[in-house]
DNA sequence: CGCTAGGTTCTCATTTTTGTGAACTCGATT
DNA sequence: AATCGAGTTCACAAAAATGAGAACCTAGCG
């Protein structure tokens, strides 16, 4: 049972490569951040929970390649529905706020 | 200008008609109160930021009548790729987390 | 080695969300 | 009263997310 999964650290490796210099790139790095995290949350939500992604699926009445499919940190397609349907199969809720841009540069 | 809009308020009155009592309802009451948070806070931001729902849509790339289903309270087609459109047309960012639920009885 | 469990990838049909325009309401302005 | 601006509602086409099964990889085990 070992696969890709570096699911955490390489962040800030990604964010030197990304925001240093260029600024043009923020949203999109911002995008591939919030997918990349939501990946993280769901695989780490699972393995507290102690299940396999198979578990996982049928919990909320899916398949195991549907659950990979959003533990990718690559995935684009994370839907509000979903997020909802992992947390209630997981005894959590999901909690969405807009939260004023991380001003990096404080300028 | 005066339409439904009776975003917020009313929240208290429907809790208490929902939850009082039943208990098998709360998955769906959950449900139904963040889809009606998420479009009052996309209200609330569009307010704040002193734009009509055209002007709003003309900047994320929709029509006015998309935006329009984004403020009802019981629209239940919520994506994430909406809300970081919005977010990211008012300069905010979307932040995502899977909460402990709320245990209400602490029973 | 052969098997199995857990995970990943791909493809494709189905379902859901999104875009859009038209028609409509209501209040304010002229 | 006629017009306008802002919002709402509806229906339908287009686009995106989801469900699902098959094939695959790889560690660990008997």
């Amino acid at each position: 049972m070992a696969q890709k999964q570096f699911h955490s650290k390489a962040g800030q490796f990604l964010y030197n490569r990304y925001i240093a210099g260029d600024s043009r790139r923020e949203a999109q790095y911002e995008e591939e951040v919030i997918n990349a995290e939501i990946a993280r949350k769901i695989y780490q939500l699972r393995m507290k929970a102690g299940l396999t992604q198979q578990e996982l699926a049928e919990r909320i009445g899916t398949s195991k390649s549907a659950i990979c499919r959003l533990e990718d940190a690559d995935y684009e397609g994370h839907s509000l529905s979903m997020l909802k349907r992992i947390a209630a199969a997981l005894d959590k809720r999901v909690e969405i706020r807009f939260m004023p841009t991380k001003r990096l540069r404080t300028a």
